[in-house]
DNA sequence: CTACTGACTGATC
DNA sequence: TGATCAGCCAGTA
C-alpha cells in the first residue's frame, strides 16, 4: 500500500484507451488530489524510468494542447502520435477535450451519483 | 527537516 | 493570442 503517487499516476495513464486523453489536472483529480497537477507533470517527465511503458503522449495540458516543458519538439511528436490514434487538432494546435477526454469508470460513477455529469456523458463510443 | 524544482492551472496584463 | 504571476504538490538534494 506504499505505492507512491507516481506509481498510481503511471497505472492510471496506462489505462487511458487509444484515441482518448486526459489532462494533468484530471489525472490528479482522478487519483484524489485535484491540486496535484504539477506533481503529475513531474512524474510524466520521468515515466521513462517506469517498470512498464507509459503512454505519456495521452496526457496534455488543461487547454487540450500538448505540453512543452523545454523541449519544443515534444508537443509536435505528441500531436503526431495522437493524430495517429484518430484525434483531430484545431488550427491552434489543440484538441476538443469535451470529445476526447477519458473519464476513469470509477470516477465516472462517482460523478453520476453526485450531480453534474457534464463531460462524463458526452464521451464518444 | 528545510530548500528547490518542475511536461500544472487559472487569473491577470 | 501570448506572456506573467501566484498558489499547489510530490519527489529529491
Amino acid at each position: 500500500m506504499s505505492k507512491t503517487f507516481t506509481e498510481e499516476i503511471y497505472a492510471l495513464v496506462r489505462r487511458i484507451p487509444s484515441g482518448r486523453v486526459m489532462t494533468y489536472g484530471s489525472v490528479a483529480e482522478a487519483l484524489g488530489r485535484p491540486r496535484a497537477g504539477r506533481a503529475v507533470g513531474t512524474a510524466m517527465a520521468r515515466c521513462g524510468e517506469a517498470s512498464k511503458p507509459v503512454p505519456w503522449y495521452r496526457v496534455m495540458g488543461a487547454g487540450g494542447k500538448p505540453s512543452a516543458g523545454g523541449d519544443s519538439r515534444r508537443p509536435q511528436k505528441q500531436r503526431q502520435l495522437l493524430r495517429a490514434e484518430g484525434i483531430v487538432f484545431d488550427r491552434a494546435g489543440a484538441c476538443d477535450l469535451e470529445i476526447y477526454e477519458w473519464i476513469p469508470p470509477s470516477l465516472k460513477r462517482r460523478v453520476l451519483e453526485g450531480k453534474s455529469l457534464a463531460s462524463a456523458e458526452i464521451t464518444p463510443e
